[in-house]
RNA sequence: GGCCCUAUCGUCUAAUGGUUAGGACGGCUUUCUUUCAAGAAGCAAAUAGGAGUUCGAUUCUCCUUGGGGCUGCCA
């Protein structure tokens, strides 16, 4: 069984559709694709793991394949294990006539409890199978209900040994492993089996993966001892934690790359974002980098080992740089599906006029639901409107002075504007009585960009509309 | 419980057998200013504890403690 292999990298990512693509698998995707397109010739493998048809579901194998693309990991391979029972079943009708896998017939409930007094005593949780056949030359059957387990020595006192590139040596004892699980029948491989062929079947040869399959590895090394395959190098990568610092979950944040997809996140900032978690660039005090700029200061060696805390400050950061770094007319192109979520259709040429506001302040694109004032009329208490302690008739004479301003000079001319709402200012002795009623009059809030942008980018019909509402309101 | 991994500011991290332990995010202050952002300037903030090796340890070794992962007829 053994064959040539070629001398190319070649890596996976080995997702199982049981979710949406999850934020740290995507993580692992990265790492692999940055070691393979590091080493030029490298492959980059995308492997669908269904063996578990009852938790297996399309959608998220859609979702899978276009968050991957969304992130622009492109895969080179692609492999579905529903598609390959035919191979795992050859290999696993082998083992059994070779008399390295056999039936075990024990339930469900037997193994619990016996799972149950193995861990309230001292002892390890391992099933040592009594059903395992005292000699080889007994060839196994399938009796029934049962699961084909692997052979292992009871009695050995031997250390399984893997050399971890991230990591070091790691050590494992053989007989706290017991005889492991390997197919619920010939045809319906358990996930280490399906692993380790698929992995020998496809050359891979490295196995880069996340560290809580540490404890995975030795299981998998004795299945290919049984074969006599030739072992991949192995790197494990710390985990992402939540602020509690438990692996990352649902009730620490969004935990699916189409979630933060959904609220305007760039892939090309996703994709920053998660290259710092576990690794650095080699100029530290510059974190903003394209992945190709990453693609070739790579290296496994540099993966760091302990798990990182998902910190959405600092991705919300690092989305804003993006954003600022788009030029105004890709900035409209992006921000037009979450304006017209919240607000229906709307005027191309609106966009481009508001897009400089909101590059200036959007963290992510769905934040544009906060500038509802260029898109609907605004409502807000009549409370609003003052300025400090300015009496009502100081308020409504300053906006009867701008109305002037407006009336005679329009909007269209910003600078002009301005010039006289200082001008207007100064004869207040107080600039934000002139601004302050103005900016509530068109959007309605306490905090917003320059007014005289906004009544810019209504126009100068909407602007009087809008103060002469807010004059009404007095 | 057992096995395995791991430990530098709140978070992501840099560095070194001898440094004022550096940067980034966040926080705070100041500035700009009509508000909010953005920008500019600045401040606070860390080597988990204990032994050992050493002239010297945050760095090397061991122990403790903390954190995490695994312990499925899930992957």
């Amino acid at each position: 069984m053994t064959k040539v292999k070629k001398e190319i990298i070649r890596v996976r990512i080995a997702p199982s559709p049981t979710g949406y693509l999850h934020i740290g698998t995507a993580r692992t995707a990265l790492f692999n694709w940055l070691f393979a397109r590091h080493k030029s010739e490298g492959k980059f493998i995308l492997r669908i793991e269904d063996t578990d048809i009852e938790r297996s579901e399309k959608k998220f194998e859609d979702d899978i394949i276009a968050q991957l693309e969304w992130l622009g990991l492109k895969w080179d391979e692609f492999y579905k294990q529903s598609d390959r029972t035919k191979i795992y079943s050859k290999y696993i009708q082998k083992l059994l006539d070779d008399g390295k896998a056999f039936w075990c017939y024990h339930s469900e409930e037997e193994l619990e409890k016996e799972r149950q007094e193995q861990m309230s005593g001292k002892g390890v949780p391992t099933h040592w199978c009594s059903h395992k056949p005292q000699t080889s030359n007994l060839k196994p059957q399938n009796l029934g209900k049962g699961i084909i387990r692997l052979v292992a020595d009871e009695k050995s006192t031997r250390k399984i040994k893997f050399n971890d590139i991230i990591r070091g040596e790691i050590e494992f004892e053989e007989r706290l492993l017991g005889d492991i699980s390997i197919a619920k029948a010939v045809d319906t491989p358990l996930y280490h089996f399906a692993v380790v062929i698929d992995d020998y079947e496809m050359d891979i040869t490295h196995v880069i993966r996340g560290e809580d399959h540490i404890a995975n590895t030795p299981k998998q090394i004795l299945l290919q001892e049984a074969f006599g395959f030739e072992q991949p190098q192995y790197a494990h990568l710390p985990l992402i934690l939540g602020t509690d610092r438990s692996k990352l979950s649902k009730r620490h944040a969004a935990t699916s790359v189409a979630e933060y997809r959904k609220l305007g996140y760039l892939p090309d900032a996703l994709v920053n974002f998660l290259f710092l978690l576990g690794w650095t660039p080699e100029k530290s005090n510059h974190e903003i980098l394209t992945k190709n700029e990453v693609i070739e200061q790579f290296s496994l060696e540099k993966v760091h080992k302990s798990g990182a805390v998902f910190d959405i400050k600092k991705l919300n950061w690092i989305n804003s740089q993006y954003i600022k770094m788009e030029n105004d007319g890709g900035l409209a192109k992006l921000v037009q599906p979450f304006i017209e979520k919240h607000y229906g259709p709307c005027d191309e040429e609106l966009i481009i006029k508001i897009v400089p506001l909101l590059r200036e302040r959007l963290e992510y694109l769905d934040q544009v639901k906060e500038f509802h004032f260029f898109f609907k009329e605004p409502e807000y208490e009549k409370e609003l409107l003052k300025w400090k302690s300015r009496s009502n008739e100081e308020i409504k004479n300053s906006f009867k002075e701008i109305q002037k301003i407006v009336e005679g000079i329009g909007v269209e001319d910003k600078n002009k504007l301005r010039q006289e709402l200082d001008m207007l200012g100064k004869r207040f002795e107080d600039r934000g009585l002139a601004y302050w009623p103005f900016r509530v009059a068109l959007t309605g809030e306490k905090a917003s960009p320059d007014p005289v942008d906004i009544a810019y980018i209504l126009g100068k019909e909407k602007t009087l509309k809008r103060i002469q509402k807010a004059v009404n309101k007095i």
